[in-house]
DNA sequence: CAATACCCTGATCGTATGATTAGGTACCGG
DNA sequence: CCGGTACCTAATCATACGATCAGGGTATTG
């Protein structure tokens, strides 16, 4: 009789490979843009040969949904979570903790955002992939929370889309464009302190002082 | 003895070509970042041939730069001329107008934001030319004005920095994403009344009601 | 009217890309 | 010990890329 692991068997198990093999493409995919990151170069970065990306994934475009929907269940899990353990406290306040959770992933995970920017400027089956499987989730549940709190007047009154692109712009580009921050300013957007600041920083300017 | 015009001569004139190439270029590097874009797509779009390319412009990166530069070059007209405008009136005034100006600006041009995140993201040669021809006089004009604000107590007690990528962010990122928006949300980021409510919230935010 | 300079194209070069194929090694069940 | 299967690699394919080259057309210049 099977246990709960089904067909899975491996001996020497390729999961680790596997998950090197996202790992790089995931940042290279984020820094370099679809077209712009090579498969070569990213079985390069996980230490394997490139005609091992078809076997594990069947193509590019494969490896690419892998990859950004594992980054995205991260995001998911991590959200949810965090509403989970503010059950009960009061809508305003779990609200603000949330935003200031999706900021410290946005900081963690700058890959996020940069796919987001990458992929959704342009309509294409890549965008089509992630707004359907991914983002249109999360819009929907952020745009309701944000309606009852502008709704009760525990928010400035502004259309919910409009505080939807305001948080998820404020929030992640200045992790998003790190190497260009820590050029220009000096600022290390990967030090806690600063990510702390800036979680700071847009969470009063949203919810006040 | 020369007049102003000095080797410029040109009988049928190749500036409407070579403008052209620049738009068809602006909107391909935008959508589909540096490598994605092809100069035969470029040239397609611009209604000439590959080759055409090479001979006005020496190489693609070379075409980049021609036409980043000559957008920003739109951008810095743009705010140098509405700063001009309100010399003599308070800086809080001021900059909020400025601020609005650079939302309208990111609204017609949602390439300057789309470009920025493609290359910003990692140090290469395109950040550095960016970076010190483009950028860094924007941001230190701009962190100028918002230190002294934060000094008066006429904005937040936010650093600059966490102010410049919170305005970068939340002001363009609803017209970088226009396609997405429009897909999630039903409302249309090229609508005017959309753009100027955009630009309301942001300012709002930023200073108050 | 010949010469020249400018604008542009067709053909082609060398290279790099994503994908496929055939093969090879190691581990497990029989 | 033998057969099979899962994991991985070297060699290679067809295609698409950026760049170059040789040439053609046209209008201005001397």
């Amino acid at each position: 009789m099977e246990a709960a692991a089904p067909a899975r068997a491996a001996r020497p198990s390729a999961d680790p490979t596997r998950e090197r093999i996202l790992a790089a493409a995931l940042d290279l995919f984020s820094e370099r843009s679809f077209e712009g990151a090579t498969t070569r170069e990213i079985a390069a970065r996980a230490g394997v040969t490139q005609p091992l990306l078809n076997y594990h994934f069947q193509s590019k475009d494969a490896l690419w949904r892998a990859a950004v929907g594992m980054l995205f269940a991260e995001l998911t899990d991590a959200l949810s979570a965090r509403a989970d353990g503010l059950r009960g406290v009061d809508e305003l306040t779990s609200t603000r903790l949330i935003v200031r959770e999706f900021i410290f992933f946005s900081a963690h995970h700058p890959q996020l955002h940069r796919i987001i920017t990458q992929e959704c400027k342009v309509d294409g089956p890549r965008m089509d992939w992630l707004v359907e499987h991914h983002i249109r989730p999360l819009y929907a549940w952020t745009v309701e929370r944000f309606a009852h709190l502008v709704e009760r007047g525990e928010l400035p009154a502004i259309a919910p889309t409009h505080l939807y692109y305001i948080v998820t712009g404020a929030g992640p580009t200045m992790f998003v464009l790190g190497p260009e921050c820590r050029r220009l300013s000096g600022v290390d957007p990967s030090d806690p302190n600063v990510i702390e600041a800036h979680a700071d920083a847009v969470c009063m300017l949203l919810f006040g002082r």
